[in-house]
DNA sequence: TTTTGAGTTGTTCGA
DNA sequence: GTCGAACAACTCAAA
């Protein structure tokens, strides 16, 4: 006997997991394995939040296994040597594993699969953890899309490739076990505990991600289009750190809501697919403008701004609700994402990339992908980029996607007893009304700490000049 | 090769 | 208060 080696990583599921599935068909015992390799990352080794995720995750994932009366056996370090230690270990015959997309990840999984090879083993990987590879979509030039719209377009002619997989039903064990490290000693819970907000809001695992998506399908699909855009009304699925860490894999979630229909949440799915062929085409945009005349744009280097900014200090209603929402819960609505990049990048000119780090660090959901992706978009110095006059307002804002200042009161409780008239800017209220409201500028609540309507001018003659410069260039 | 139509998510200004 | 235009070309993708 000559076991299989499966080796998880985004894609902490049993359900729709092709890796899986190619090792069952083997027909032979099967031992399903992490390797935590946050050092193969490439400066992108998860964050504080995702870790939590993860930790919840494979113990999830671990507990399924064994209802299959299977395990998950743990290890930690280099990808490769661990994989060469078990399958000496185990005798395997065969280590499968679903793709990833991330550069580091990519460059490393090529690495072991010519030395999986070399070693004599059957190492395969496969497509779970997207409904298109990269390299699957290409313009008729065949070079890669680089505007959603004609991606969309040629994923929806490109069709899906099948069904999803069922769920085995039982998973033959090896006579026995390698050694398994204790999830404990990984590391990932955080040493001083702050993730009880995290724990109130999320439940990791394959099942909670079932259930989520159910309970989304039921209620908030028909109004999906209306509400996703209503940070205060959960019209949105929740459902992007089950989909990060694999829990439900994009093709159920595309099937699930069925043939017609839809059509803003596929669309949705599609961003994430087009996060994913931009990544992989352009490897280096991670780190670097996807548009290289920015690496000219007058950044400001101002960390007490950036403190301000992370701690939901900024004086702006809306920005500081969306930064505490994500202190707080490792999540952030998606329209409220769009207002506090935009701030930081185009009030403060702070570095899209501090903001992409700061992200990556706190959200439950991080995703190099959709991270880069949004970042860049908002910057307009990616792909399909916002026009660069494009400077979200967070008054306006706030009054046209939180009317009642409802999202605001949750996340900003300071500001609780303000009208909805005041509420998205405090700083305009009449002193007697903030007497009233028990809020003394400055003290309880800051003032903005830039002027938005000079911030706007001042990021719009950058941009501008930056066009400029371009057009002497040529 | 050249041409053509189009491009996630806005804001401000002035009539 | 409401509405349309301006904002700025540029690049992409397909015909």
């Amino acid at each position: 006997m000559r076991p299989s080696l499966v080796w998880f990583r985004q894609d902490l599921r049993l359900a729709d997991n092709p890796a899986l599935q190619a090792a069952v068909d083997r027909g032979e015992p099967i031992i399903p394995i992490y390797i935590w390799s946050p050092e193969e990352e490439e400066g992108w080794a998860p964050g504080g939040a995702s870790q939590w995720w993860l930790h919840g995750s494979l113990k999830a994932l671990a507990a399924d296994l064994e209802t299959l009366g299977s395990r998950l056996v743990l290890r930690s370090g280099r990808a490769l040597p661990a994989l060469q230690k078990l399958a000496r270990q185990t005798g395997a015959g065969a280590v499968f594993w679903n793709r990833r997309y991330e550069p580091a990840a990519v460059e490393r999984d090529r690495q072991v699969e010519q030395a999986l090879a070399a070693d004599g083993l059957e190492a395969k990987s496969f497509k779970g953890s997207v409904l298109w590879e990269p390299w699957e979509i290409a313009t008729q030039a065949g070079t890669p899309y680089k505007v959603f719209t004609p991606f969309y377009n040629a994923c929806l002619r490109a069709g899906l490739g099948g069904e999803p997989l069922m769920r085995p039903s039982a998973l033959p064990a090896p006579e026995s076990w390698p050694d398994s490290e204790p999830l404990s000693e990984l590391d990932l819970e955080p040493q001083r505990d702050w993730t009880d907000g995290i724990r109130k809001e999320w439940t990791p695992g394959e099942d909670s991600a079932r259930e989520t998506l159910r309970r989304f399908l039921r209620g908030g699909l028909g109004k999906y289009s209306r509400d996703r855009d209503v940070p205060s009304v959960l019209g949105t699925a929740q459902v992007s750190p089950h989909l990060c860490f694999g829990e439900i894999s994009p093709r159920q979630a595309w099937v699930a809501t069925g043939e017609s229909g839809g059509e803003a949440w596929k669309r949705q799915l599609v961003w994430r697919e087009f996060g994913r062929h931009l990544l992989f085409h352009f490897p280096r945009t991670a780190d670097e403008p996807l548009r290289p005349e920015f690496v000219r744009f007058p950044w400001k280097d101002d960390p007490a701004a950036l403190q301000l900014w992370q701690k939901g200090q900024t004086g702006y209603p809306i920005v500081d609700a969306g930064m505490r929402q994500l202190w707080e819960t490792g999540w952030m609505h998606n329209r409220v994402r769009m207002i506090v990049a935009s701030f930081l990048v185009k009030d403060l000119m702070i570095p899209w990339q501090e903001g992409a780090r700061w992200f990556w660090d706190t959200l439950v959901d991080a995703d190099l992908a959709n991270n880069t992706l949004g970042w860049q978009w908002t910057a307009g110095c990616g792909a399909d980029a916002a026009p660069y006059f494009r400077v979200l307002n967070p008054m306006s804002q706030g009054q046209k996607f939180d009317p009642k200042g409802k999202y605001v009161r949750r996340w900003v409780p300071e500001l609780e007893s303000l009208s909805a008239k005041d509420i998205h800017e405090p700083w305009n209220a009449t002193d007697a009304v903030l007497k009233r409201a028990s809020v003394e500028l400055g003290k309880d609540y800051p003032y903005p700490i830039v002027d938005h309507a000079e911030a706007r001018t001042a990021a719009l003659d950058a941009y501008g000049q930056l066009r400029g410069d371009t057009r002497t260039r040529r």
